[in-house]
DNA sequence: TGTACATCAGTGAACGCGCGTTCACTGATGTAC
DNA sequence: TGTACATCAGTGAACGCGCGTTCACTGATGTAC
């Protein structure tokens, strides 16, 4: 058999969108946001730092395009959570997907909330998959609390959402209480926020904090 | 009177950190994280690029200088919002603040929480900033609910982070509820995590989310 | 009060870097006949 | 099944850019005597 050098890469990659899409979501994980360029991206696939023209107009379609399988990863495993019976208990799951996420993956979740989604406009893929995850949260809400789910989800949202930032970024670090910026903490101060419910007939929320 | 074409500029500045500081303030505004470089602030301030390296290090001490100043007029905000005497009116009046500020320099707001502030051990005054404003709403929290100050504080933190975070970049828009992303809103959220409380007496809530 | 001199705080040229993007090109693929 | 040709998807060189940082320098300031 005669040695062949190196396997000879074909001129016509096949599918390079979806390589430089996995090797943006590899390199985002190892390099940061910072380190996501579209050279490195283009490296990182083996192929020439143009090559990426072809099917990507520029770097903020490729972020975009990134931030949006994020956000369809996110909405997934919301989706599954939010499968649980008991609606606070699926508020509380969701939750933790939430925080699990950005514990997990703290570039993509930085990207995924970072300048891409405020245009989202430009980017109708990236919209939708936000979208998605947000009506899962509602819907479940809603669920838990008829007729109140929208400030349901956005007290829970706001919660989640600011407890993985202050996590990920190392602001409870060097706190002078005892936080562990984990999953079951943010779990802990959720429960906080969602008091259990009697059932169908609780009686409804005062509207403005009247309750005890 | 003889036409002085301009004033010539001293060699010498006088007080070129604290002019540096300023104009890294202002540029910070007006150009956010990405526009606020060694050599832009140079040139704001009216010096040469190389100039700054006789007041700070780097860029990365300069950043967190200015990171350090913003924690500090946020402290003061927060510190005079608890100095109300009803404790929950206190606790909803530091959101106010922490919102507000979160909501009229959101490029400050990022930098104060982005990649400074997980290197805070290298950076003292941006520590000690931090840990000041804190302590403010650490404080009002053990004065709403004693003994479970620690807890209130979290969540009212990670509420209103969360919050003014999604506020500020554009998560809001274009979502199926009727939410606004300003402090109003946030302040409505926030009543819905603190329930009044009936006085020194009141029973003291469930460890668990057990409370109704 | 003068003077010599060290120190301080600026200047401007220069370096190297990696980036996004463009361009002419070329090899591979698909298709009409 | 062959063949001519259009289109597609790569390559690699090149452009211009602004950045952080360094360096030798120089004018201004402060101080010891």
């Amino acid at each position: 058999m005669s040695p062949r050098k190196t396997t000879p890469r074909p001129y016509h990659h096949g599918n390079l969108r979806e390589s430089l899409l996995a090797a943006a979501d590899e390199l985002l994980g190892r390099a940061g946001l910072a380190g996501l360029t579209l050279r490195e991206v283009a490296r990182a696939a083996g192929v020439s730092h143009a090559a990426p023209y072809h099917h990507f107009a520029n770097l903020d379609e490729l972020l975009a395009a990134v931030a949006a399988r994020s956000f369809e990863r996110l909405g997934q495993a919301m989706a599954a959570a939010s499968q649980c019976p008991d609606a606070r208990e699926a508020l509380l799951r969701i939750g933790d997907a939430y925080v699990g996420h950005a514990r997990a993956q703290p570039a993509h979740f930085r990207l995924m909330f970072g300048p891409m989604l405020a245009r989202k406009v430009e980017f109708p893929a990236l919209a939708e998959a936000a979208r998605q995850s947000f009506d899962v949260l509602l819907a479940t809400a809603e669920r838990y609390a008829p007729g109140q789910g929208a400030a349901v989800a956005l007290s829970g949202w706001s919660l989640g959402h600011g407890f993985a930032n202050l996590a990920i970024d190392g602001a409870f670090e060097g706190l002078p209480v005892p936080v562990s910026p984990d999953v079951a903490m943010a779990r802990h101060l959720n429960e906080w926020l969602l008091p259990v419910r009697d059932g169908p007939a609780a009686p409804a929320r005062a509207k403005s904090g009247q309750r005890r």
